[in-house]
DNA sequence: TAGTGGTCTAGACCACTGC
DNA sequence: CAGTGGTCTAGACCACTAA
C-alpha cells in the first residue's frame, strides 16, 4: 500500500497537454487553445493553465507568440554527430555536414557567416598560445533550420596561420575549415570537446529564440594539428531540446 | 537609443540573489532567508520570491528542504572524461574513473550496485542482437558524491558472454568492466555514445533527487568488441547542472 | 506550535497581435 | 478593439520540520 501523492494541478494539467501533443493531436505549427479557454474546460484558474504551459515551454515542446497564442515545436530532433563530420563534409560536398543533417530530416537550411579579427579574451588566448587581448580570426555562424535559429557557433584561429586565407572568406570551400587548414600544413591530428549544460546568455537567448527556462548545450570544440599546436577553437550553442549528440572513437 | 526593457521582478531577484551565491556571500550548504524575509526586504509578494527561487532550483544552485529552508548547494562542477576512462581507470586501479575524479575535487564517494537478470527492451535487445524480451545482465549503479547521489546507471550485458563470470559479482576487479571482457576475449574496440537532455523521469527525479524543472543529461554508451559486437550498452543518467562531458577522438 | 516552502483562486493591469 | 499571454498583489490552506 503506498500513500497516493495527488500531482499538483499545474503538473497533470502539463502531463495531459504533453501527452496529446505527443500524440499528434496538434499540428506542429497550430496554437493549442488559449489559456482562458483551457481554464474553463479543466476547471482551473488562468494562472495554473500559465504555469502549466511554462513547463511546456521549458521543454521545447511549445513556444509562445505574445498576442497570438501558444504554437506547437514543429522542428525534429537533429542529431549531431562529431565525429564522423569530417567523412561527412566530405561526402556532402560543400554543403557540410550540418546541411547534410538537414536535408535528412528533410528541412531547408540557411545560415549566416561574419568574419572579424577581433582580440582574444583570456581562456582563448590561453588555448590559441597568444597574448590575452591579442586579436584573432573569428568566424561566427548562426545557423536556421527552415527558418527556425538552431545553432550558434563561433571559432577562433590564430592570425599567423589564418590571415589572408580563405579562412578569411565566408566560403570555405570545398571540405570546409579544416581542409583549407590541412593545405595550409596545420590538418587537425585530434579533436576535444567540452560539453555543458547551463541556461541561454542574453545573446544566446535572442539570436535562438530561446526562454530563459530552456537550456542550451554549450560546446567547445579545440582541435589540434599533429604538433598539438591548436589551430581552432569552436564555441558553439544549441538549443538542448533541439538536439542529440554522436561521439565516436576507439578505445586506446 | 534603444528602448529600456524592464526584466519582470522574479528576474531581477532571482539575477541578484544568483550574484551573491556565485560571489559566496551564501556558504555552500547555509540556508537563504526565507522566502518571507525576502519579501519584506525587497518589498515584493512572496510569491514572487517563491517565482525567482524556482530559477536557482531549476539552475541547481539551490535545493529546498521542506519545513526547513532553500540551501544553497555544496558540489563543485564534475568532469567526465569520457575518451580516457579507460586510461584513468588503470591508473586509477581498483578506484575507477569515477572515484578519482571525486578525489581530485576533494569528495567522498560511495557507491551501490545492484546485480539482475532481466527481460531486454526493445532497443536494448536490438542492439545486444537479441530477442526482445529475453534476459540480459545488468548492472545497476548509483553514485553518489559526500553522499548526493550524482549518477544513475544501468549497464546490459549479453548472457552468453558475461553469465556465471565476475561481470555478475559486485566487485568486478581491477580494470573494472572492460578489463574483463577483454579477458573473456570480447575487448571493446570502439565506443559509440549518444547524448540527449530531458526531464527526469519520476525514478530518476526521486533517485538523484531532482526537480522536474531541472534536467538530466541522458548518455546511452555502446561498447563494441573487434568483431563489431556489441557487448555492453550502458546507461546513464546525470544532473546536467552538476557535470561537464569531455570527449577526444583523433582526426580520419 | 511556529516557521518553512508549495499551491491554488481571485482580481488586476500590462504589452502585444490582428482585425 | 478584442483576444492573447506575462506579471504582480492578496489571501488562503496545505505538508513538512524543528523545537
Amino acid at each position: 500500500m503506498t500513500i497516493e501523492t495527488p500531482q499538483p494541478r499545474y503538473r497533470q494539467l502539463a502531463d495531459l497537454l504533453r501527452d496529446a501533443i505527443e500524440r499528434g493531436q496538434y499540428a506542429p505549427g497550430s496554437a493549442l487553445e488559449s489559456e482562458s479557454e483551457m481554464a474553463t474546460r479543466y476547471g482551473v484558474d488562468r494562472r495554473t493553465v500559465n504555469r502549466a504551459v511554462l513547463t511546456l515551454r521549458a521543454e521545447g515542446l511549445v513556444r509562445v507568440e505574445r498576442g497570438r497564442g501558444t504554437i506547437v515545436r514543429e522542428l525534429p530532433l537533429i542529431r549531431r554527430d562529431a565525429a564522423n563530420r569530417q567523412r561527412i563534409r566530405e561526402e556532402a560536398g560543400a554543403r557540410g555536414a550540418f546541411q547534410a543533417e538537414m536535408e535528412r530530416l528533410g528541412l531547408v537550411t540557411r545560415s549566416d557567416v561574419e568574419i572579424a579579427e577581433l582580440p582574444a579574451p583570456a581562456d582563448i588566448a590561453a588555448l590559441l598560445a597568444i597574448d590575452a587581448g591579442t586579436s584573432a580570426l573569428t568566424r561566427r555562424r548562426q545557423m536556421y533550420a527552415s527558418n527556425v535559429p538552431v545553432q550558434l557557433a563561433t571559432s577562433w584561429l590564430p592570425l599567423d596561420i589564418a590571415a589572408g586565407t580563405q579562412l578569411a572568406e565566408a566560403d570555405t570551400g570545398p571540405g570546409g575549415t579544416y581542409s583549407r587548414l590541412a593545405d595550409l600544413g596545420h590538418a587537425p591530428a585530434t579533436f576535444a570537446e567540452t560539453v555543458r549544460v547551463r541556461p541561454p546568455n542574453d545573446n544566446e537567448a535572442r539570436l535562438l529564440r530561446m526562454d530563459t527556462e530552456q537550456r542550451v548545450i554549450a560546446i567547445r570544440r579545440i582541435a589540434r594539428d599533429g604538433t598539438g599546436r591548436v589551430v581552432e577553437v569552436n564555441d558553439i550553442a544549441l538549443p538542448a531540446h533541439q538536439w542529440e549528440l554522436a561521439y565516436e572513437w576507439p578505445a586506446e
